[in-house]
Formats: structure tokens, C-alpha cells, sequence
DNA sequence: ACAAGAATTGCATCCGAAGTCAAAGCTTTA
DNA sequence: TAAAGCTTTGACTTCGGATGCAATTCTTGT
């Protein structure tokens, strides 16, 4: 009887190559679509019986529920957007977050957010594949973020907090890390000429970074500061050092940079072009603890963010709040790790 | 007339917050749903003035189509399934695919497959979305990728071939590659004795790189060949060399890495422990092309791969299938560049 | 053996957009 | 001005699974 009005609505197509879906499913067992449903629902009410012998079927035809009408009807994708500017520089970042994610049952749809790409029109993709949420390690205007708190959808920024916009997001300590750092050159007391290379002027890390130097360096009556900007770049790092000879007539004492890439260019430069000993001569400091810093070559010191603790902390405060939408935001701040490397350790 | 209709289904949770549907855009402008729909659809039948007015009410609401639920009536997700393992090692070519399908509306789910992670679980969940095709840079069984070919959807590999199973691919030339390098080595007549570095040993690039070079090696003549086998990262370079101390009781001539990171491992070990000169005493080359390679410190011999050429070939070749599902299988192979640094350049 | 209550199951409907088809509107031409 | 032809438009159905509710079956106690 059941099979009979099933049929009658698709048998036409009984044979053709289109997926197996749960009404297949039913016929093939002999039971309503509803009770197919059910069995793929945890905690649902189905007799042991039902189960197997829906899942019989379930073998039988290979079925696979299809997630995306699941997640029409439940309004739920149980797919995350995770909106990444720049992947190259924080693989490991992209990593953790894609494992953790999954770990859970969660899918990732990834953003990249290219120089050319419109970062409105990637959020409009965004939002129409409904994702449950958004975690952003991307820059937003706020009125970008005030149309996920209209949609209210989610959002949970990896390493940019904004001030008077109650967002919720999980960051390592910019400040307090340079501040460490700069303690460190300073007590060495073999600094006497700072030079501090920023990254590219749009990003609010090394705006945070540079500021937290600058702001430890006057503290300490320290006024011979070099100041230039790099892109985060190797190669910027490398051009750095150049670009401090001719502003300077000279090579500073100390180079703050504000990551390791550019950390890292700057020592090659000093070391292989210019034959000056680093720590001899110029003290460099990094910050990101990516994994070359830890190499023979360099062993830079830096201050390594906790990238493990700080995914898990994102990944677990995007997941809470799509759970309860009611949660405030929130932002958890995790404080760098020093890393003493050999031109400092001695 | 039709608001009635429409509103008599609809209009209890008028004004609920629930998302803004193209049922309430047509109430809205006071024209049908169809009518809506097909505003979003290139080239289809509207009236100008019908346009203009649906697009009035589009932005007095805010409406944005439902991806979900497009996708279920055309039966295209327009998103693609990456699988990749080992994000750390090759950010790059993310980057590039994530870049490239984006540029062409295509959306990129993205499945990270780590040591403890289930790859029959992931391709699960990959089936469950109904993604349009799969990019896989990784290592699938057989029966797998049979799967994929069962329910029609297209499949493209990232530097991985099959022998004998029909499925397409974007390769670089393993082989080629390394039987460049090894006559690169061996003009240069300075080396008596090789140690050839594998990675893992269910890598199939890996074996590949290491038959190229045992090939090359064996026409050559050389026989005095130290094999030892490391999982691809940096340290397990560095220990590699250790490793070559103890099988040999002393240091070959030249170190033959399946990639950059180990080739980078065994040049930091070499110089800074055990006080060899690179490329003095020992000369090292790798495979990839990695950014770390280039830099001053390194400035490492190696084959680059064509990662944009490659990457975009990949793109192309899966969207292809997508829209043509009738094409056959087909490998791009691509050939390395060779990269001659300092090391084997004097 | 039977009533009351609990556990299962099926029916019908919904999610939101797209496509089919026929009705309606608009042009063009004789 | 009417017939013929083309363009627009709307009603209705469809995609595939989830769920409220009523109907049915199974327990349990007496």
C-alpha cells in the first residue's frame, strides 16, 4: 500500500542514475520515508527492528542522506565560513581550525580574501550559503559586522578585536608581547638605537604590534627609533634593512619586527649581504613563532602564539554560540609565548 | 489576488526573523515567486520593468537567494570538495585552488585529512553534501575513487597518479625531476657517494622522487647508494643525517632529499652541528620549490613545481568535467623547473 | 482478558527556490 | 480591426529530508 502511492509519484525514475534518496529507501524496506528519516536521527523513537531493517537498505542502495535538503528544512548547514585573508601566512592557523572543525561534525566553507577580491561580494556568497557561522581571521568594516548581527549569524574574529564594537573574538596579547620583547633588548643594555619595521599599514596586528614597542620603548627613555614599514614578507624584511642604512647613514643596534617573516629577511640580509654578526652586532626580534624561526639557521626569538589553544578557543566560541545564539560576545585574549633564541640567549 | 494566496501559506511568521524568502519579495513588489526566481537567472524571460521593481523590493528587504535551496531543485551545490592532507606542507597550492575556483563562483568545501582523521568517514561527508566534483591531494584506495566514478562525480587529483585506474589528474613530473638533479650532481663529478632521503612510506610522490633518482643513479653507474626514509618535515632532515653517519660510518657526498623541508633539516644539521661545509663537503638538493628554499641562508638547488600552472590546470580540469560530465580521464604532467642555488652553482 | 498508558509508525506538510506549461499581454501585419 | 506570432507572467509542482500530530501497536497492571 505504502509503496504503491510512493511509486506513483516517482517510479518513472525508479532506474535512472539520479541519487538514492530516502523515499528509495523506503519503498525498498517497505516503511514511510518519515521512519527512514528517523533513523538517521539521534535519540529519535525507532524499534530496534525498524532500524535494522531500514539500514538493510540503507546498505543495500547505498544511501547517503543529502545534507543539503537536511539543511533546508532544519535551517541548519552545519557549515561554518571561515573568511582568511592572506592563507599564506598562517597555515598552521587554517590547519588547526579545519581539524578542530571537523573533529566536531562541523564543515568548513573557505574564504580567501585575495588583494583583488571584493570582500563584499564574497560576504554576499557568504550569506547565502547559510552557514551557521562565521569565523573571520580577515579585517571587516563594522558595517560589515553589524550585517551578521542582523542576520544573526555568528561571528568570532581570530586575532583582530575592535574597539566600541561588541564582538566576540580570541587574540594573543599584540602589546603585552612586544612589551616582553622589547624588556628583553633592553635589559641586555647593549641597545642603544631601535629600529621597528611594521607590516603593511591595513592591518591592525601590526598596528597593535608596533604600538605596544613604541609605548614600552618610551617608557624605558628610549627615543632613538627608527621606524619603516614592510608587507610581512621575507623579502620586505630583507628590503628593510637596507631601507634603515639609508635613513640612518648606519645600522641601528636592535630590529623590532613585527613578524617572523620579515624577522627572518632581516637577519639573512644582515648575515649574508652586509656580513654583520647577528647577535654581534644587530639584535632581531620576531613575532608569530612560525616554524623557521625555530630552525639552526635562524633561532630567532619571538614571541610564539599559542595557535593550538587560540583554534580551540574560536573553534569552541563560534560552536557555543550557534548552539545559544543568546551568548554575549566575548573575547579571549591569550598571551604570546616568549621564545629566547641564541642572538639574545647569550 | 496573488498576495492573498501567497500570504494565506505565509503571512504568521510574517514578521518573525526568520530570512527573507523570494515569497516575500514578491508579496512585496506584488508580482509571483517565479517571477522573483527568475530575476536571479541569467537570461531569463523578464520585462525590464519587471526586473526593476523585483530589484526595488530585493534591496528595500535585503533578500538574498538561498543557496541551500537552489542547490536541491537544480541539483548543483556549485561547491567543490577539497581534500588535502597535510595542510602545513603545501599552503600554497590551497591558496592557489581556494583563489582560482573562487574567481569562478565555485565555492570550496574544504576536508583536511590528518594522521588520526578517517578518510572513509570524510568521503562520507563529502558524498552527504553533494558537492559538484573533488579536488584530492591525497591518497585514495581504489574502491574510493570507485565510488566517486559510481555516483558521476567528477574527480581530480593533485599530484597523484594511479597506474592502472582511469582517473584524471594534475601532476609534476617526479621522475623527470629528479633524473635532472642527479645529472646535475653527477656532472659536476665531485660526488663518489649519494644518500637518497624518502618521506614517508605511503607516499607515492615520495616513491616516485626516489625511483627517479635510483634510476638516473644505476644508468650513471653509481652504485654507492645510502637509502633512509624520513616523514617529510624539517627535523626529521636533521636526523636523517645522524642516521647517514651511523649506516656509513661517515658523511656521503650527496644528500638527495625527496623535498625542501628535509633537504633544509639536513643543511642546517650539517653546517651548524656537525661544522660540514654545504656545498664544500656535501652537497644537498631537494624538491618543491618551497618559499624557505630561496632564501640566502638555503639558497637550495631544487626543482620547483609550476604550483600556478598546476593549480589552475587542476581548476580548469575538474570544472570541465563538471559541466561535461562525458569527458574522459586525462593526466597533465608538468614538468619541474630546475632551481640551481649557490650549492651546486660555483 | 481488557483497559490504560507508553512506544512506534505513517500521513501530510514544510523548508525556499527553480522549472514547466498554459494563460495573458503585447506586436506586427494584412 | 482581427488574426497570428512572440514575449511575459503566474499557478503549480518538484527537489529530499524533517517533524507535528494522529493512528496504530505494544506493554503493563489488574
Amino acid at each position: 500500500m505504502v509503496q504503491r502511492v510512493l511509486s506513483s509519484r516517482r517510479e518513472r525514475f525508479a532506474e535512472s542514475k539520479r541519487n538514492v534518496t530516502s523515499y528509495d529507501v523506503a519503498r525498498h524496506a517497505g516503511v514511510s520515508q518519515s521512519a527512514v528519516s528517523r533513523c538517521f536521527k539521534p535519540g529519535a523513537s525507532v524499534s530496534k527492528k525498524m532500524r535494522e531493517r531500514v539500514m538493510q537498505s540503507v546498505q543495500a542502495l547505498g544511501y547517503q542522506p543529502n545534507a543539503i535538503a537536511r539543511g533546508l528544512i532544519t535551517r541548519r548547514s552545519n557549515m561554518v565560513a571561515v573568511i582568511v585573508s592572506n592563507l599564506d601566512f598562517y597555515p598552521e592557523v587554517l590547519s588547526q581550525l579545519s581539524a578542530r572543525f571537523t573533529a566536531r561534525g562541523v564543515h568548513v566553507l573557505l574564504f580567501t580574501l585575495d588583494r583583488e577580491s571584493d570582500v563584499a561580494r564574497t560576504l554576499e556568497q557568504v550569506a547565502q550559503y547559510r552557514v551557521d557561522g562565521v569565523l573571520a581571521a580577515a579585517h571587516l568594516t563594522r558595517e560589515q559586522i553589524a550585517q551578521f548581527d542582523e542576520r544573526e549569524v555568528p561571528l568570532v574574529f581570530y586575532n583582530r578585536a575592535y574597539r566600541d564594537v561588541p564582538v566576540s573574538s580570541v587574540c594573543c596579547d599584540q602589546v603585552e608581547g612586544e612589551r616582553v620583547l622589547i624588556n628583553l633588548l633592553a635589559r641586555s643594555g647593549r641597545h642603544r638605537s631601535y629600529a621597528l619595521l611594521s607590516g603593511p599599514a591595513d592591518s591592525v596586528v601590526s598596528m597593535q604590534r608596533t604600538q605596544g614597542a613604541v609605548e614600552r620603548l618610551h617608557e624605558l627613555g628610549i627615543r632613538d627609533i627608527t621606524r619603516l614599514r614592510g608587507d610581512y614578507s621575507y623579502d620586505s624584511g630583507r628590503r628593510a634593512v637596507h631601507a634603515i642604512f639609508e635613513q640612518r647613514g648606519a645600522m641601528t643596534d636592535a630590529i623590532v619586527s613585527a613578524n617572523d617573516m620579515m624577522a627572518l629577511g632581516c637577519l639573512d640580509e644582515l648575515r649574508h649581504r652586509c656580513e654583520l654578526d647577528v647577535p654581534g652586532d644587530v639584535s632581531v626580534v620576531g613575532f608569530d613563532g612560525v616554524r623557521a624561526a625555530h630552525w639552526c639557521s635562524f633561532d630567532l626569538t619571538t614571541i610564539r602564539q599559542p595557535v593550538e589553544s587560540m583554534a580551540e578557543a574560536a573553534v569552541t566560541m563560534l560552536l557555543e554560540r550557534i548552539d545559544n545564539p543568546g551568548l554575549p560576545a566575548e573575547t579571549r585574549l591569550f598571551s604570546g609565548v616568549l621564545r629566547r633564541g641564541a642572538p639574545l640567549g647569550h
